[in-house]
DNA sequence: TCAAAAGTGTTATCCTTACACCCATGT
DNA sequence: ACATGGGTGTAAGGATAACACTTTTGA
């Protein structure tokens, strides 16, 4: 049973906003990050607000002057250890997922794969994760007692990072992290102000308190939906060619796509039309613009068959 | 820049949990209720849980002694409304879904078809939805003034309910009852105790508060969920026959689906093994029992593929 | 002329969809 | 025998994955 040593108060309980907002800033993937890159931006859920998004958006907006396209709700967090130190103050976090492509006012945007480097599979997979995961992945493996366990976390290990075989998945951003964290292997298990120089080059840049979690959680989604929703076109600028949104979604992806195919896909699903102009800014022969249709959002809200149904 | 002080508002605000317990009780996709079918069961989140997970599941199987298998976090609602009538005490209610197959202490199971009837396609198109929720739908959308509205209000009508050469999609549970609600059709919507005898016939069984729409909620997510991940086993007995498993599916999605094509992705999938025994209580035929192949669990968290990536 | 990016053609293979038919049991 | 469900074969069509090659610009 759980030890009660801090009493339950009325009221004790403080409710957070916290949001992952991306943007693609120069072909990195970005969040926007506060405290000189040490924590997501966050604040306290006011009574005034008549909802959570509206609440979310009127402070992002705020502190960022920024327009925010889409938003989705990500996760409620509300483990005990998430409280700061020291104090009993229970704290639930309320996350959300933003995207935006609006960049003004510079501070703050960094690319994810600070926080995660062994994320970014975009020139084959990181050096970092055979040079330094794995074998530490592999200690921390052997060092779990006597029984099936070793085996049990090795297995874990090889599915989540793709080793012995097992091929890539790069939807896993949650489970990685947090099988590191479980090993032991980023600053934020043991505490120690977050981000020396060697275990950064390692295991990425520290955040305050859970908000790497976080952030992993909101990288995890990000990328499971672009496959079966058009909101990559939520990051791009009005106008486009198709290697610019090719190049965005490796960027979410951290993985190249085949270009051809890519581009019959978004052309079957007629995702896009021409604008009738074309650029020559991106060096080589000029390119096509196009703009998404925004007529499919309407359409087809995604159809998500899977089961053979039978004909009606 | 924006500053992370989590000031705690003292006491204005009060945490619930509050759970989608499914279950597939013969034949009937069933959700646990509890005040005699008006509630959804819930709780104070106390400061004690260390989770808000654990703090879920103690009290689920306090409540209903009912071990819980998956679980997996809703959504967290906080609109000002959800507050009780008269109190301004704000509620954040954090919503959870929840898969067994314990049909224990028989009480408050109700079939979901109760709360929704026109989303059971079974047996075809529910009548309700040509019959009085259509014509109330239009003179809803007709009356939305003067510009362009109607023509909006309807065509998401027809999006939804699959109108119009629109085909029925059966994971937009939730924009259904949402269009409801914005068109008054519902009794939540005024809040008249809930549940007259033509009102139900109609919009279905209400229920207290906007525990309705954390249903449909619920729902949804689970309609989609069965696509990609294999979680209807989770409703199934440790047993069964294939038709049994096609049956729980197809009440989950309620539509039908082909049978010879249901095992064929059943099979390629490698889902299922044979037991070895066979059951005649079918009636017909004796069957082939199977079980669920928990290895699939660690083989392949399901891959997902959608983008043509490049060979590595 | 060469680098860099744009843009197109084609094939083998797999998955999905839609057929229609036979098998084993209890009543 | 017949109703009820169990269980199978197979062919058409479309989506995917994998090939390599031509075109147009700027430097």
């Amino acid at each position: 049973m759980p030890e009660t040593t801090t009493v339950s108060l009325a009221g004790a309980i403080a409710v957070d906003l916290i949001a992952v907002l991306v943007a693609v800033v120069n072909g990195s993937p970005s969040v926007l990050t506060v405290q000189n890159g040490d924590a997501l931006p966050s604040g306290p859920f006011e009574d005034a607000h008549r909802s959570l998004q509206t609440g979310l958006r009127i402070w992002v907006e705020e502190q960022t002057h920024h327009p925010l396209g889409y938003v989705e709700q990500l996760y409620t967090f509300a483990d005990r250890d998430r409280s700061a130190a020291g104090s009993s103050q229970r704290v639930i976090s309320i996350s959300y997922l933003g995207l935006t492509r609006e960049t003004r006012g510079e501070v703050g945007w960094r690319s994810w794969y600070d926080y995660f480097p062994w994320e970014d599979h975009r020139d084959g997979p990181p050096v970092v994760i055979a040079e330094h995961l794995v074998p530490r992945l592999r200690d921390w493996a052997q060092a779990g007692g006597t029984a099936a366990l070793p085996e049990e976390r090795w297995r874990r290990c090889a599915f989540a990072f793709g080793l012995d075989g097992a091929a890539w998945n790069e939807e896993l951003v949650l489970q990685r992290y947090e099988l590191l964290y479980e090993a032991a292997l980023v600053p934020e298990r043991v505490r120690e102000t977050g981000g020396q120089s060697d275990a950064t080059r390692i295991s990425g840049r520290a955040m305050t308190g859970d908000h790497r979690r976080i952030l992993a959680t909101g990288i995890a989604r990000l990328r499971a939906k672009i496959k079966y929703r058009p909101v990559v076109f939520e990051l791009m600028q009005p106008a486009f060619t198709l290697l610019q949104l090719q190049r965005a979604v490796e960027a979410l992806a951290g993985r190249l796509v085949h270009k051809q195919n890519f581009r019959r896909l978004i052309e079957q699903q007629e995702l896009v039309e021409e604008t009738g102009v074309t650029t020559s800014d991106t060096g080589g022969r000029p390119a096509k613009l196009f703009r998404f249709r925004h007529a499919v959002l309407a359409e087809r809200a995604a159809a998500g068959t899977k089961l053979p149904l039978t004909r009606a």
